[in-house]
DNA sequence: CTTATATATCGAAATGGCTGGATATGGATG
DNA sequence: CATCCATATCCAGCCATTTCGATATATAAG
């Protein structure tokens, strides 16, 4: 199963000196892992993958306003059709918007919660980010 | 320039029935978008896309712990070398974690901020989303 | 300078995601 | 039921990313 088998643990050996206190750590690394469900941190991953997108956070900006219908969204973000509706689809599925059905319209509107709070933590990332690029 | 041009807004008249609404709420909607700076976007997509993949996922979940060296980590994901190098290398990139060179060692550990907030709230995120799955 | 070793980079194959036109679906209306 | 229309889905092309073995770079030590 594993693919790293006895390199990686002879250079913490290496790096840690005794042989004890390195299998030690090993098996603390492993148990962080081995406690991580595999199927929760896709769910995680979902989630950033449906912000990792320059259109869906622009659509995410619109939603800050307020509910929108598809149409509304596809002349906020400039793209045809088909895209923007595969940009809402893949927001809804990671849980980011809830739709409204209303009639022939669907209308969106950002998930409570955490969802603004993410986006504003980004912001900050950001900043630092770009700060410290010029030193 | 525009890629959706009289069709959307033809829906929203509609969807809105007076044209003259219409046409202010387009204007309102292109002036959100129009503000947007599309580098900040595209380093907001760029954090967010670092976090996107289970393995660097994993990896942020170890430097919880603190401080650790590139093969302690291997260790910890339980992946070849070179694999472990690159998801290292995106994570460094976007900002998320820093890089401090002892000898022939790397040892990486999270950036101050926000980060382990993101996680925190990504998590939160997760447990909302799986629960409205179970109605 | 040579060897050993930790990490980074390269290269090629496989996979995944975005795009946008064409088409399908489903509600509204007459 | 036929038509219109908003949205979703399909599909093919393209581009980005992941993966991992092989190789390069760099630091330490003899």
């Amino acid at each position: 199963m594993t693919c790293v088998p006895k390199e990686a643990v002879n250079r913490m050996t290496r790096l840690i000196g005794d042989a004890d206190k390195a299998e030690c750590k090993v098996n603390k690394l492993r148990t962080i892992t081995s406690k991580l469900d595999e199927k929760e941190i896709e769910v995680e991953a979902e989630i950033f993958k449906a912000l990792a997108d320059p259109c869906r956070l622009k659509i995410l900006s619109l939603l800050r306003e307020g509910e929108l219908c598809a149409c509304e969204i596809m002349v906020g973000v400039d793209r045809p059709q088909s895209s923007t509706s595969h940009h809402l689809s893949i927001l809804k599925d990671a849980g980011l918007i809830k739709e409204r059905k209303d009639g022939r319209w669907s209308r969106y509107r950002l998930s409570e919660g955490a969802v603004i709070e993410m986006l504003n933590l980004v912001k900050l990332m950001k900043e630092a980010k770009v700060l410290e690029r010029q030193p």
